[in-house]
DNA sequence: AAGTCCAAATTTGTTTGACAACTTTGGATA
DNA sequence: TATCCAAAGTTGTCAAACAAATTTGGACTT
C-alpha cells in the first residue's frame, strides 16, 4: 500500500486527462475483491461457475472498457495484482495471458504488463483466422463494409476539414508512384483509408471500418499483386478524393461503391486462385 | 531460441494407449513439437520472442482453424497435452484459459476441455472492446447504430425465414406483459434485437450491432425506467415486427428509424437526469 | 437380467515455493 | 556531466500438492 508512486511515465498529455491513475482503480477493486469469497453465484441470469481467473480477466477487461485502464497504462506487478484480487500468481497469470493473447495487454519478460493501444487491427488479429475463409464469409464481409464505409465516406464529404481533404487527395495521387510496388501500395492504401476515417469524425464507425478492413487485409495481399489491380485502385481512389474535395457526398459514395465492388471482385478472384494452387 | 529444445523431461514409458479420437491430431502435433527449435517464427512481420504459452495457444488455434479440432471434440487431459507440447501444466493452462476466454474452448472442473460450437457470436468479442470509449458520445453512437441497424433490419425483412419472422413477432408482442417491469423488458429487448440480428443472416453486421447495443445498454437502463418509455418502445417493436412479417424492407427501416430516434432521445434525457443527480 | 445408486478414480481448479531470464534502476567511475 | 555496470525488481517457467467437481465401474436393488 505504501509503495512509492512509481508511475513516472513521461506520457504526453492525454486529452481531458482525468486525475486518475491506474493504481487508484486497483485499490478500489482491492476493497471489493476482499469481500467474502462469493462461493455461490450471484443471482445472475446464468449461474455458471466461473473460475477465478476468468472472473479476474473479466474484471480487468471491464476496467479497460470503462476507461479505468487506458492505452499505455502500466499495470501493477503480478504480485501486487495477486494480492489485490486475492488470487495466486498462476491463476492471475492465466487471466493476464488470456488478455495478452486477445491483444488487450502486452508484456515483456522483466518489464511490466501494460495496456496496448487497443487498435482494431490488434484486437482483430487473433480472430481473423476464423473468418474470411470461404466465399460466403467474403460476401458477408463486403456487405458489412459497404454499409459502414459508405456512410463513412458520406460523412467525410460533409465534414472533413480542408486539411483532411488535402491529405486524402495526397494519399490518393501518391498511389501513382506504386504501380509496380504492391507492398508500398498496400501501406499507402492503409493510410488512405485511415485518412477517410479521420475525416468522417465518428470514432465508432471508424473503429468498425478499420476492423473490417483489417480482417480482409491478408487476403487482399494476394489480390493487390495481380496485374492491373493497383492501377485501377489508384484511379478509383483519386475519383473518391476528388468527390470529397468538392464536398459532394453523392458522388463520393457512388465512386466508393464502385471501388469496393472492384475490391470485392478481385478478392474473390484471388481466393479462387489461392484455392486452386493448394488443392488437396 | 535453443532453450525451447532443451526440454528433456523424463519421458514416461510410451505406453501405447487406446487411440482416442482427438489424440490423432495431437500425436501429429507431437512430432512437430519436438522438431529443432524453430528459431524465428515464420515470415511473420514481427519476430518477437513469444512465450511458450502463446506458442501453444497459437498451435491449438491453428488446429481448430485447420479442422484438426472440430466443434465438440474433447481435448486430451492437461497432463497429456503438457507432455505433448513439452511444457508444464501452469504454462499450458495459460494457453487453455486464453482460448477459453476467447470462446474457442470450454471446460468444467472435473471434466475435460472441449471445443465450443464456434458460433460467430462468441468469436467477435473484440468488437465490444473496440467500440467502448470511455467518454461515450451519444450522437456518434446513434449515428453508427442508425447505419448498421437499419441495414440489418432491411436485410432481415428480405431474408428472414418464416420461423425467424414469427420469433421476432413473438418477442415484440410479449413486451406488452412488461409495461411495469423494466428489468423484464430489458431482457426481452435483448432477445428482440438478437432475433433481428439472426434474421439478417450476416454475422459481421450482427456482431457490430451487438457491440453497439451493449455499449449503450447500461445507460438505457435508466431510460427504460422512465414512465411511458416502455409502452412506446413495445408499440414500435410491434410495428417493426409487422413490417418484417410482411417482408417490406422500406416500411421496416422506416419504423426502425423512428424507434431508434426515440431511443436516442430517451437516452439523452436519461443522461441529463443522471448528470444532474451526480453533479461533480 | 436390467436399472439405480454410491464410492473410487480421474480431471480440472488453485495454491505455494522456487529458480531462470530479462529489464530497470541507481551508483560508481571516467 | 555522461557512461557503464552491478544489483534489485519483474516476468517466464517449472514442480509438487491439495481441493473440488465429474466420470466410471461395480455393488446393490428390483
Amino acid at each position: 500500500m505504501a509503495r512509492a508512486a512509481t508511475r513516472v511515465k513521461s506520457e504526453p498529455p492525454r486529452k481531458r486527462q482525468a486525475p486518475l491513475e491506474s493504481d487508484v482503480a486497483f485499490s478500489n477493486l482491492f476493497a471489493q475483491a476482499r469481500k467474502p469469497a462469493p462461493k455461490v453465484e450471484v443471482a445472475g441470469v446464468h449461474a455458471e461457475r466461473r473460475s477465478v481467473s476468468e472472473q479476474v480477466a473479466h474484471r480487468i477487461l471491464s476496467m479497460v472498457k470503462s476507461g479505468n485502464l487506458r492505452p499505455g497504462d502500466r499495470l501493477p506487478t503480478e504480485q501486487q495484482m495477486g494480492i489485490a484480487f486475492g488470487i495466486s500468481r498462476p491463476a492471475l497469470r492465466e487471466a493476464l495471458k488470456a488478455l495478452s493473447l486477445m491483444g488487450i495487454l502486452e508484456s515483456r519478460q522483466g518489464g511490466r504488463y501494460s495496456v496496448t493501444d487497443l487498435s482494431p487491427s490488434r484486437l482483430i488479429a487473433p480472430f481473423n483466422v476464423m473468418l474470411s475463409t470461404n466465399d460466403f464469409d467474403v460476401n458477408e464481409h463486403f456487405e458489412a463494409r459497404l454499409v459502414v464505409d459508405l456512410e463513412l465516406v458520406r460523412l467525410c464529404a460533409l465534414r472533413a476539414s480542408a486539411e483532411q481533404r488535402e491529405r486524402i487527395m495526397k494519399h490518393a495521387v501518391d498511389g501513382r508512384a506504386f504501380f509496380q510496388d504492391s507492398v508500398g501500395f498496400r501501406l499507402l492504401d492503409i493510410e488512405f483509408h485511415q485518412s477517410l476515417n479521420d475525416g468522417a469524425d465518428n470514432r465508432m464507425l471508424s473503429a468498425m471500418a478499420q476492423g473490417l478492413y483489417d480482417v480482409g487485409l491478408d487476403i487482399r495481399r494476394v489480390a493487390s499483386e495481380m496485374k492491373g489491380n493497383i492501377k485501377k485502385s489508384v484511379t478509383q481512389h483519386i475519383e473518391i478524393a476528388e468527390a470529397i474535395a468538392q464536398r459532394d457526398p453523392a458522388k463520393a459514395t457512388k465512386a466508393y461503391r464502385r471501388h469496393l465492388e472492384h475490391v470485392r471482385d478481385t478478392t474473390l478472384a484471388a481466393m479462387r486462385k489461392l484455392g486452386q494452387s493448394e488443392e488437396k
